[in-house]
DNA sequence: TAGTGGTCTAGACCACTCC
DNA sequence: GAGTGGTCTAGACCACTAC
């Protein structure tokens, strides 16, 4: 053992210039401000412009860089609090809102949706018990500060909202309305929560100006009503942008 | 206008790997079997392996795969679904716990959490008001059948604690489990908490088994109390193997 | 020691934005 | 058309695990 112990765990290349680069964000550049191209950053450090590439996109998954093809790399501003707390137990579309429904069609959920709608709280869910048919599925898109934040699908069983006239003239938004409207009258019981890592699909991924497979947190409701589920929300947040509150929390984000 | 439409918008082959081995993940593969080796794979689909390795990087992402140096690349269990609802107003270690308190030191926090730290409720946060100095920093660990989720570091200023006896033959698990007794004392008058997406720190992920700069759940909690910030929480969960419930939801998760 | 996934290179071409 | 980030290739070597 009479050698000096030179790099006990070696960090990887992208591991450093993530660090490096990170410092450097906080003291040498502004918010909004342009960084040198890949490019020229790889050429600087003395690496491959994949190795490069490795710790920007570390830094995008982290919410401090922002990365647009054709245009540059920019300093990402802080991470925008949005709330996603059970406010006041209400019904999706209720009171002023930052969301708006853009569509409603009719459409099979997927396998995962139909098993939370199939659930009954109050008794055991019967193997083949009233299968799942078409539901309405609303699409709503949430805006924060000019910027789309999330987009949601929002499944309801037409048993759900009974009162529900609908006419052949209506165009989608104004059923997605309709939908939204009669879900209102039905009482809220309570909705449970979950939150997950996922990756955009293509159509949410074009609604928040992302790429596909862009990171999103995933949040899923399950909306309660006289002991059954009365309807199934699935928004998926930008999750380079978005930290979810739950409560006032707001100011501040933590990074990691 | 003459010509077919070809290829509108045509996909990248990861995105298209990604599907095509999505599918068969569903319909040919168990929990837990393992896959061909990357450059298996990347033959047998006819690309470079780095093309293969960006489509199975989105799949354990999405919590479909499982992949370790030296072993190879498992087909993922479900995400665990792990409750981090406000559950009963309660301090951090009070009753029946899944987190485990491994140990404790004192250090200045990060500028973030001494942010978080100083703001006080009651009243607005003077510029320069008493600079936070060195608070109890407790690390605890949280496991769900057998497997780490997640890491904690919980930040508790000494005034939090003012009946803390400190013996110098104290073990850090030992002053860990003290500081989080003396907390209980306290009114818990509220908590408020956000989420967002984070890249484990080397010394998180060493805990959570996984690579440094891993996706992780990052859950930031504030303990208010007499009107302060008692304590405050940053908790990283492993995002490829859980989903983060506030309710009772629990039993399916909703791909992406 | 053999086999796995993780890192890294030096190129190439493509899709997009802006001028 | 010039410049950007996004995709892709065909290699190489390294760190780790298991036998």
């Amino acid at each position: 053992m009479g050698t000096t112990q030179l790099e006990s765990v070696p960090e990887p290349k992208y591991w450093h210039l993530k660090t490096v680069i990170g410092e450097a964000l906080d003291s040498e550049f502004e918010v909004g401000e342009i960084l040198p191209n890949e490019r020229e950053l790889a050429a600087r450090f003395g690496v491959a412009r994949a190795t490069l590439r490795q710790a920007l996109e570390q830094l995008e998954l982290e919410g401090r860089l922002q990365r647009r093809r054709g245009v540059g790399t920019t300093v990402a501003p802080p991470r925008v609090g949005v709330d996603v707390s059970t406010a006041q137990h209400q019904w999706p579309g209720a009171g002023e809102d930052t969301w708006q429904a853009v569509d409603c069609t009719s459409l099979v959920p997927p396998v995962a949706v139909a098993r939370l709608l199939d659930l009954h709280a109050d008794h055991d869910a019967e193997a083949g018990a009233e299968p799942v048919g078409p539901v309405y599925a609303v699409r709503r898109l949430r805006a924060t500060h000019g910027q789309a934040v999330a987009a949601e699908q929002l499944y309801v069983p037409a048993a759900s909202v009974p009162g529900l006239i609908v006419t052949p003239a209506m165009t989608g938004q104004a059923l997605a309305r309709g939908v939204l409207r009669e879900l209102q009258r039905l009482p809220l019981e309570g909705q449970d929560r979950a939150v997950e890592l996922g990756s955009a699909r293509a159509d949410d991924a074009k609604e928040l100006d992302r790429l596909p497979g862009a990171p999103v947190l995933v949040v899923t409701t399950r909306y309660l009503s006289e002991g059954r589920t009365a309807a199934v929300s699935v928004a998926t947040y930008r999750a380079d942008t978005c930290r979810l509150t739950f409560g006032d929390v707001g100011d501040l984000q933590i990074a990691s």
